[in-house]
DNA sequence: CGAGTGCGCGTAATCGATTACACGAGCAGG
DNA sequence: CCTGCTCGTGTAATCGATTACGCGCACTCG
């Protein structure tokens, strides 16, 4: 490949004047056209590599994503790469699985490229490797879970409006039993967002008790089904159950189908995330929606905010209910 | 952050010593643990950047895939992801979207950034930029669309096994009016899948008329909706249908639903794709499975060949079709 | 005891760009 | 006509690593 020396031959020129062409910096006149030439003939592309080295900026930047197979981080990290790319930046992605050594290992790796910020849904909430981050100077944002102890700007949303107006849908539906299947305890947000739903209830005089509060082992179908399944073997079983992350939803449906359950006549669904998927499913799923894309557009932002030496604030969007017709027709309608 | 130099003062050597003491490349005595400690105490972390520009070795792989939120292609970048990292190398995403001049624009970037080697899953059939990706030298695979005039190996899946097995089911079946839902013209797995089906349907004596092919403007849930509907208004509406891409056979199942259709009992449903999904789906659908993560693998195996310099082959690795409740009772179930 | 061998290490070139500094030419003002 | 700008360009340092080459020392062997 052609490198900056050779243009520079071709045209007659020096380094120096090549790349003051190509960078704008300072004012060029005659030679412009002979090297404009010359890099069209050899079709020169420069070096990032060496761009990189030279000016400390890889134009690069890192994502670190929990589980890239869940829909909604999915869905995150294409609004991250679309907001990157808009920005002239690009996107190395790693995928943690929701394995917190492995996210480590991949911090580390994005921190030896140099790349010019980080964004991090953490998999875990101790993780060491990002406090060196943070101790490095490399710009850093949080997406989706915040993590206690580290100081940099969250972008994530907020269900409090959402829980608080499923709460009253519920309410007016004559749900009175209602049951949360949440994520494994540790993961900040399945926390979070049962103690809002517990508070929003209460508004409406209905208690959530421990019994119909179920932890999965992971994010997966399985566990939601099988604390679905213990959700109905309860003497009272629930007449509508939230869950607090998008899989956990389909292993529930399962049980209740394979028990010949309908929904919604024995038991309302919620599900927490509105992937696409979800209104196509029978019935469609009345869900909690983030607003996905807005979320992964202002975590970039924040990032470049950060990157270009600006303070940036934490950033809280607004999710929202959707109601579709998982739990019962909406009164006057 | 600290460098070479840093560390080589603070062990009293000099930065060669340190950088073979590193990387092992020639034998290093007594001064050894001293370079290590230095490396310690400092917290040292080779430049990547610096690395590269020296090896010529980024050490990233670049991934161009056509539609980052179609859960087909999910799945293949969690595991071409997933197969980079076991080998050492980062990857560098870039999410076409279906656009070929936005593909065009990724893979440019990508060569700049001088990336060790690129898996592409082409958006169109006519990229001027994969011709010079061939030229530049970058090894190059592509991934489950071959493209036509490119000088690449191609790692995809072979349906013919599977819709052959398909035509049997749906022939023991006693379904007699198959219809496919394709994507638009243009995208090579559409056309072949549907002259692959075509062919194998014609074994059983079952014909596929043109009336019961549609194709659809993209590969979204409402054009396999819109397919669907004019299927049912034909004359004689067909009793199978096949989508030959996933997101299609959820508009085509809306469409089923919005009718008071059932399946399996009135239209029997196969999809190609077996995404997690359609196991939790009423009824679960009979699905085509492509064996996603093994193309992954077989796709980073196959690029890291032609990386190290040995000539690489296309892989060709068969899908299974598997048999679910969409199209009915398997006889002798 | 001297020459040869090999090991361990330092010096310096190199990768391909950016950019500080200097220099020559052209031009204006006194 | 000389001084001093400004403008355009070249020279060379620099980013942080890897690595070819060479040197000195210790050891071995004749």
């Amino acid at each position: 490949m052609a490198n900056i020396k050779d243009v520079a031959e071709r045209a007659g020129v020096s380094v120096a004047t090549v790349s003051r062409v190509l960078n704008g910096n300072s004012p060029v006149a005659e030679t412009r056209e002979r090297v404009l030439a010359a890099v069209r003939e050899l079709g020169y592309r420069p070096n990032n590599v060496a761009r990189a080295l030279r000016t400390a900026r890889t134009g690069a930047l890192g994502l670190v994503i929990s589980d890239l197979t869940n829909p909604f981080f999915t869905e995150l990290a294409d609004a991250v790469e679309d907001a990157a790319r808009g920005l002239g930046y690009s996107l190395v992605i790693g995928n943690a699985g929701e394995r917190p050594a492995q996210q480590d290992d991949y911090i580390r790796t994005l921190l030896d490229r140099r790349i010019d910020g980080l964004l991090v849904s953490s998999a875990g909430t101790g993780s060491a490797m990002l406090r060196e981050v943070v101790a490095s100077g490399t710009p850093l944002v949080l997406l989706d879970r915040a993590v206690p102890g580290i100081d940099a700007p969250c972008v994530r949303a907020d269900g409090r409006a959402a829980l608080t107006d499923l709460a009253a849908h519920l309410a007016a539906l004559g749900r009175r039993r209602p049951a949360v299947i949440v994520a494994p305890a540790g993961t900040p947000t399945g926390d979070e967002r049962l103690e809002l739903f517990r508070t929003v209830l209460a508004g409406h005089g209905i208690a959530l008790p421990g019994e119909r509060v179920g932890a999965t082992p992971d994010l997966q179908p399985s566990g939601g089904r099988r604390v679905m399944s213990g959700f109905l073997d309860l003497p009272e079983p629930p007449d509508a159950v939230l869950a607090t992350d998008n899989l956990m939803a389909l292993g529930a449906m399962d049980e209740l189908r394979a028990r010949g359950l309908r929904v919604p006549d024995d038991v309302a669904l919620v599900v927490y995330d509105d992937v696409p998927w979800f209104a196509h499913t029978d019935p469609p799923l009345t869900a909690i929606a983030q607003p996905t894309r807005e979320l992964g557009r202002a975590a970039v932002r924040t990032l470049l905010e950060r990157i270009e030496g600006r303070p940036a604030e934490s950033v809280l969007l607004p999710a929202r209910l959707v109601i579709r017709r998982s739990c019962g027709e909406r009164p006057g309608t």
